[in-house]
DNA sequence: TATTGTTATACTCTATAACTATA
DNA sequence: TATAGTTATAGAGTATAACAATA
């Protein structure tokens, strides 16, 4: 039997005692993201060929029977505008997307999951879901919704910060 | 007073109620930690012309005395060894780490931040501090300490998946 | 033979900024 | 003017694999 804990990024703390409670905590919430996230890729790209934002794209069309539109993936997916054309044009290449025209705005288009892609996607998102459920295993129901709640508080006021000093430069 | 709960990548899963809870946990963690994430990244670029994987190069020499082996570094910061030649020679070439003949090992080499490296490690990690502090300052104390212990559970048994399947193929 | 570290390379992902077309 | 989307580009970050020197 290998050896579980190796040192990671939280090693780094080692010694310091005068560190507050929250570095450690974004330490080892880095760590956890990092190394789920390793094995998610891998899965994606040695099950399915493809990557994490292609999935995360589709994912979110998945839940949007219209369809979205550019700037609202934008958004969501937390990247630029650029980097959504790129990745649109790679699926709809593959069949697995396509840009529909917005009545009304002859600037837009919805960009919508094809039959094939829907397809696709249910494969995907069911071997993702257990890739997650996996590597969450440990946990007890009620640890997770702990979690989640916790991460929940985290999220508001990240991005309650973020948006004041955005609007306050 | 902008909005502040704008649609990310949680939304995938709206109207999904067979998803088990783990799904949702793992989505709001990788919100979380890119959220935190984006700003850190921002601050080092912004404040010190720096990157994320150069800070964390800096940040294990820090706690280590005598140094790091390339393949120690490697294995703390999960990336492969060419990857840390890289980030080795641009530190080097700012003077800010070194590379220390090892006795017994003319293959191997030990790296350390030189005074210049730690002076400006200090700065570095004191405003990398206040930044986590305040992203995770809508937390309590006893929050924060149930935070670090459950994702600690999440740590051990993800790490312990990831080992027992590498070994078994 | 195995290990340490380096080199060369290719690819994904991202942001920036200039651009076109439409509103 | 402002907005939706595209294009072009540069750079970060990563993995892979071939390589040299040493163990």
């Amino acid at each position: 039997m290998k050896k579980v804990f190796e040192m990671d990024l939280e090693a780094r703390l080692v010694g310091q005692a005068e560190h507050p409670e929250a570095l450690r905590l974004w330490l080892r919430l880095l760590t956890c993201t990092q190394l789920i996230e390793k094995q998610v890729r891998a899965g994606l790209r040695e099950q399915f060929e493809t990557t994490l934002p292609r999935f995360d794209l589709m994912a979110q069309l998945e839940r949007a029977p219209d369809g979205l539109k550019m700037n609202e993936l934008s958004k969501r997916m937390m990247v630029t505008g650029g980097n959504i054309t790129g990745i649109t044009d790679q699926l709809a290449g593959e069949g697995l997307v396509e840009r529909v025209d917005v009545a009304g705005d002859r600037r837009a288009c919805r960009i919508c999951l094809t039959p094939a892609g829907r397809k696709q996607f249910s494969g995907m998102a069911r071997a993702h879901e257990a890739w997650v459920v996996q590597a969450l295993g440990g946990l007890t129901d009620k640890e997770v919704a702990t979690l989640h709640r916790l991460l929940g508080k985290v999220k508001a006021h990240v991005k309650t910060a973020v948006t004041l000093s955005l609007e306050n430069p």
